[in-house]
DNA sequence: TATTGTTATACTCTATAACTATA
DNA sequence: TATAGTTATAGAGTATAACAATA
């Protein structure tokens, strides 16, 4: 079919396949770009310190808040599941990393870093940090503030959008 | 310590620290956008049409190869190791969505869609295409093109990262 | 009744290494 | 010998749902 006669809404139809394409191409690159320092970023974990990502993201988590975290609020700011929190905190109590403090309310606990926790995960920060550094070299200082801010914007509309599928 | 006294590279170090946590505070950002995304993507894929991305994502570079991929190139192309690739294809054999056609070289075949894949797929690539774009529609038409490059240098330069590692 | 956290279960994806068959 | 692909194994991560204890 070459050369149809061009109907109404065809430039219009032609345009919105373009925007998907684009859209589309965007964010399989921004899956790839993702994946590959993640890949790199978990394998050197492994290799340098024996951990994980999410073991890592969890003591991270809680290096921010020495109060300690409960599970909820891990299980949140994780955005994972409960159960998960609970083997992955499992884990790290049993290497002595992380440990279950009394709450007010006795159903609950705070998590937090034990005094080996908080070391051996500043040795970890450290070099997590040179990592990401290196790997994100390819972009100018002007460049990444760019990118840090558009990144905010895909952020801010992708929570929304997903705010707006729990009305409560 | 309050107050040290300034030793002569304080000044580079702070600002090398500063750079430090720029750097990380993007990845986690783009971790975070893209985790979104794709969990967005993952549940919408699953509810929808009862598959996964992996797999989805090995139908669609078939779909754009409608003369086949050997088993290494859809290894190469998907980043995965070859034994994940026997498994996912397996599983969409069964379904009959894919199949594996005879090569030249014995050894191997073309993996390639067969029609009902090729339909299933059209399908899929349709609704998924606008789930995408309504997840990035928190950006302009110039932001999602200012992004796509700034990505494409950060894919760069992890990828001649990567190619470092195995001189080969 | 609702919430906090755990347990149990099951499934997908993943890598690694040993293996078969061709080249 | 090297390459293409499979198989076997093991482990990480995930979600869901049922459950216990407390609010």
């Amino acid at each position: 079919m070459p050369t149809l006669p061009t109907a109404p809404n065809a430039d219009r139809e032609t345009r919105a396949s373009r925007e998907d394409h684009r859209a589309l191409r965007l964010w399989l690159r921004l899956l790839t770009c993702t994946q590959l320092i993640e890949r790199e970023v978990r394998g050197r974990l492994r290799a340098s310190f024996s951990t994980t990502l999410p073991r890592f993201d969890l003591m991270s988590q809680l290096e921010r808040h020495p109060e300690g975290l409960k599970m909820n609020e891990l299980s949140r700011r994780m955005m994972v599941s409960g159960g998960n929190v609970t083997g992955i905190t499992d884990q790290l109590v049993r290497e002595g990393l992380v440990e279950r403090a009394a709450d007010a309310d006795r159903r609950a606990f705070r998590v937090r870093l034990t005094r080996a926790g908080d070391k051996a995960f500043a040795e970890m920060a450290r070099e997590h940090e040179a990592w990401v550094v290196e790997l994100l070299a390819g972009l100018s200082r002007a460049e990444h503030k760019q990118l840090f801010d558009l990144l905010a914007k895909v952020k801010r509309h992708a929570l929304d959008n997903a705010a707006a599928k729990e009305p409560a």
